[in-house]
DNA sequence: ACCTGAACACCGTTCAAGT
DNA sequence: ACCTGAACACCGTTCAAGT
């Protein structure tokens, strides 16, 4: 319970919020239960108060949402900010790229509201700025270097919506592991006409029991690779 | 109107509709106006029935809109099996992704469900059927190919998303076109301090008035060229 | 300046009943 | 086999009123 209780002389209350309590309490609904989790009701229950009082605080959900995404931010562009640079940029862009990564495997219902909208989003923008200063060390067009990080943070984004989907309620209820989930497509896979899909089949295995950080890094140093290959060209 | 109506002798009428009409409907809908507006009382209302009735053919509308997603990706695997075949896989995968992201572009609701629940999307399997092919060409390991064709549907999806966001509703209204929009962000900005913004500063013009398929073509330039080097390797 | 209760206009989903 | 109306249990948002 973030909100104050204030009692006046009749007995009745009266809950005290402050953006940040509101932000707290949204982010920590949304890491228990996800998006569909944080309602206005359910927030304003957790702040002991009423559901208008967080008009108060934002104008809609859409920016309830973009401020919480931007209050984990926070955290993301402190540990960004605390890397140790090395001589590559590139180098020092991965470790950044892999410390939001690992935000957002933290936090899957970032998925949908993950570096978008900078103008409510502070830290995001710093963020965005912070990878930039990277490509700012090597040797590119203006545009090449907007390209380069708008392909990076894509892949973090399609990351992030990946993480965000996977959980398909069975998972959240424990009633199935992702081992078994992923093993369940694989499994649907295996029965499919190996003439047909020569391609699914030479990947089952691989897919079978992935990880998604594997993923997240090929993807990463494909792009990353693509980008060196560039600034030396 | 899908629909059709059925006159018996008391005069009542009796909607007979079709997976195939519900589909064509909720496309329909979410052309015309995003996927806000894809409800289960709009969608009956256009086929002259009752809302349960769509029950039959779906089970939630989650499956809805993995069916609708799927449907509209017939036309995208058509498309992209048409696509000549060239001596570079390569080549052969980027025209696939431009294809793809074609698709996006002329439906940008697609954002939210494109390439997911591949259990449900037979046509999106397909497409990752036919995106892979082109890296068994390639001299990689099952691995490396696994990893090529996320990355590659990643820089898809992540574009897929961005346009998915990108209408801030003042542009659906008309009151705004893409380049004011753009604009203001740009003028936003500026304002910021350049000795703390030095990248923003830099790429701010090519922000300004960007087009999404040169950073798209941009992204994608990049895995590939990252790919190709690793098949040499 | 900040909070409240109650209402409004919606949603997806279910179900017993109809044809 | 397929469709229906009406109900249920929610939503986000607004607003006049309170402190």
């Amino acid at each position: 319970m973030a909100g104050q209780q204030e009692r006046s002389r009749g007995g009745r209350r009266r809950a005290s919020h402050s953006m940040e309590s509101v932000l707290a309490e949204a982010v920590a609904l949304l890491d228990e239960a996800g998006a569909p989790a944080l309602t206005f009701r359910a927030l304003a229950q957790r702040l002991g108060g009423g559901v208008a009082s967080i008009y108060w605080y934002v104008a809609s959900k859409d920016e309830l949402l973009d401020r919480a995404t931007d209050h984990v931010m926070a955290a993301a562009l402190a540990d960004i900010e605390a890397l140790p640079h090395s001589d590559d940029p590139i180098d020092d862009l991965r470790a950044m790229a892999l410390t939001l990564f690992d935000t957002i495997v933290k936090r899957p219902w970032l998925g949908a509201y993950f570096m978008r909208n900078t103008d409510v989003q502070g830290n995001a923008l710093r963020v965005y700025e912070r990878l930039g200063e990277q490509t700012l060390r090597l040797d590119l067009t203006a545009r090449q270097r907007f390209h380069a990080v708008s392909a990076v943070v894509g892949v973090v984004v399609g990351s992030a919506v990946d993480l965000g989907q996977e959980p398909p309620q069975e998972i959240l209820d424990g009633a199935v592991n992702r081992e078994e989930f992923l093993g369940r497509y694989a499994a649907a896979w295996r029965e499919l006409d190996s003439a047909d899909f020569p391609f699914v089949h030479e990947i089952i295995d691989e897919f079978d029991g992935h990880d998604d950080i594997d993923q997240f890094r090929a993807a990463l140093d494909l792009t990353l690779t693509g980008l060196r290959l560039q600034a030396e060209a």
